[in-house]
DNA sequence: TTGAATGAAAA
DNA sequence: TTTTCATTCAA
């Protein structure tokens, strides 16, 4: 009996009764993208991102035995005779899209930077990539966030009704043998991973440890190849010595001993000489001269905004909340279609390009929202307007360049958060609105976005409604749902759809008269969002549910 | 290994 | 009903 995988088909929803897509791959699909070839959208990657998507499933793997490539070995068409993590594929299996670390990993791999002398085994591998990850600066870890957006909107077209179905593999093992598969498994303490073993293995398993880092911190001072080999030989040679005068192992020259953490305290200046940077993370200065970039020295390293030197072990919050989760602010975000005290302030506005690629990128019918922004929000039901919810500050968004010359040319998105593109609105103000007492319309028709080669449709809240399932509950299995696992509030945009209120008084509080409407909460409701604090507050739902219908938009052109 | 996504337990 | 978190799976 052949193992039932997350891409299996559930022929006429016989197993499949949880409403969403069947699980099929159907690579016929009948979207179709409009290609403007003229727009470049992202220039502060010396690569397109979306050249990404030319090679993500259509090319083979790079060939080069050095070049340090963004391609993906991923099939074009699945094929027989893929193996993915040595496991035999059926023909129509589809890999999940990968991430921005897997991306980074594949990438560092067939770079071959680390010779296989000094580490073959993909594992260990893993952590030392894991390791100099982490080390990588902002920027350029927003390369493979990028990538991973696009490769995941690369995945999205190609495989539209595809759904990610973990335990589906567990369930057919279980089905063999009495495992903890999904379908039984149960919550229990943290994992027992860590802390196993004897005092011997641990001690065994924290000098590996200590030479993943040493690898990764030599990767990061540019040591690659033979270089990388005979510094390592000569730090365990050093380790070797020190063992035998009794002084025990020290890590790393004895500048510090990660007692097991990756978290270690190293806050001084590391010299980046890496010589093997991969072109599209190679980032132009210019894009530091174009007086878009005003970044703070958040990471704990002394250096100014241009350089960005790595820091061994960065040890502050840069990473803290996924910069993909940055990415997807925008998704159920408001459109700030007023002039905002931020933007009043000189606050970059950036993060456009992130603002791009979550637009571009997004299909709000199937995206998560933010996590960042905000971060909980009052209860579709309450109705104190003192329970205001704070979100991510703007200052935490993604730093990248609008690229200059984006902007004229650049079509309107519907959900632009900073109104960046300048979009009107097409249709009048809060008199268009009868019955309302928050007025409301869209921002904008929703347009297509470009973005590289590819121009995605634009999410409406037709689709939105046409894709919502019926009978879920919870919002689990929610198109727009997102449980962040680490960060906070998934149902915090739950089922909201944009909704902007055209010219209406600011409240004495400041509050702007950005209005949103859960539509698909058990009761509808409306909050303001306010630029200056970035605070939603207010539930007007019960007087205002009924008028507040999704048909509403509809006949603004949604 | 990191991160996205899921699903179910816990709150 | 919402939040948390173990688990799977991308390479």
């Amino acid at each position: 009996m052949p193992a039932i995988r997350e891409h299996d088909i559930y022929p006429n929803d016989v197993e499949d009764d949880d409403g969403m897509p069947p699980l099929v791959d159907n690579p016929n699909t009948s979207m179709s993208f409009t290609f403007f070839t003229d727009m470049t959208p992202i220039t502060a990657f010396s690569v397109d991102p979306t050249a990404l998507c030319e090679n993500a499933w259509d090319n083979p793997a790079s060939t080069s035995p050095v070049e340090f490539t963004d391609s993906l070995d991923y099939p074009a068409t699945q094929t027989a005779d893929r193996v993915s993590h040595g496991k035999k594929r059926d023909a129509s299996y589809i890999p999940r899209p990968p991430n921005a670390f897997i991306l980074f990993r594949s990438s560092f791999i067939r770079s071959q930077q680390v010779p296989e002398k000094v580490e073959g085994n993909h594992s260990t591998l893993s952590k030392i990539i894991g390791k100099y990850w982490k080390t990588l600066p902002r920027e350029e870890r927003e390369v493979w966030e990028a990538k991973a957006l696009v490769a995941q909107a690369e995945h999205r077209k190609r495989y539209p009704d595809w759904r990610f179905r973990p335990g589906a593999n567990a369930l057919a093992k279980l089905k063999v043998k009495d495992g903890p598969g999904i379908a039984n498994r149960k919550r229990s303490t943290q994992s027992t991973k860590k802390g196993r073993g004897n005092a011997e293995s641990k001690k065994k398993n924290k000098s590996k440890d200590e030479r993943c880092s040493m690898i990764a911190d030599l990767l990061v001072e540019g040591k690659t190849g033979a270089e990388l080999e005979s510094a390592l030989r000569n730090w365990e040679n050093g380790i070797s010595r020190e063992v035998e005068v009794g002084k025990g192992a020290v890590g790393r020259e004895g500048e510090h001993d990660h007692e097991g953490s990756d978290e270690g305290n190293w806050g001084g200046v590391f010299p980046t000489t890496n010589h093997f940077q991969m072109e599209s993370v190679q980032f132009s200065q210019d894009l530091y001269h174009t007086g878009h970039v005003t970044q703070v020295n958040t990471d704990g390293c002394d250096h100014p905004a241009m350089s960005q030197p790595r820091c061994k072990t960065p040890h502050d919050d840069r990473f803290k909340v996924p910069l993909t989760a940055m990415f997807k602010r925008s998704l159920s975000a408001p459109a700030r279609r007023f002039a905002s005290p931020s933007d009043a302030l000189g606050h970059n506005r950036n993060d456009s390009l992130t603002s791009n690629l979550t637009d571009v990128l997004s299909d709000t019918a199937s995206s998560p929202p933010s996590v960042c922004t905000p971060s909980a929000f009052p209860s579709e039901q309450c109705e104190d307007p003192s329970v205001a919810v704070y979100g991510d500050s703007m200052g935490h968004l993604s730093p990248l360049v609008l690229p200059s010359g984006l902007g004229d040319d650049y079509p309107a998105r519907w959900n632009d958060p900073y109104n960046l593109l300048g979009a009107q609105s097409p249709v009048g103000s809060l008199s268009d609105c009868p019955g309302l007492s928050y007025g409301h319309s869209p921002s904008v028709s929703p347009v297509d976005v470009s973005f590289g080669n590819y121009t995605f449709p634009s999410p409406t809240l037709a689709a939105l409604t046409a894709t919502k399932p019926e009978n879920i509950s919870a919002g689990l299995d929610y198109p727009v749902s997102y449980d962040t696992q680490c960060y906070s509030s998934y149902s915090a945009l739950k089922g909201w759809a944009d909704g902007q209120c055209a010219s209406f008084n600011t409240s004495p509080e400041g509050f702007v008269p950005q209005v949103f409407v859960n539509q698909y909460a058990s009761t509808s409701a409306i909050y303001e969002w306010s630029p200056l604090d970035d605070t939603i507050r207010g539930s007007h739902a019960p007087q205002l549910h009924n008028t507040f219908e999704s048909s509403y938009f509809n006949g603004f052109g949604f």
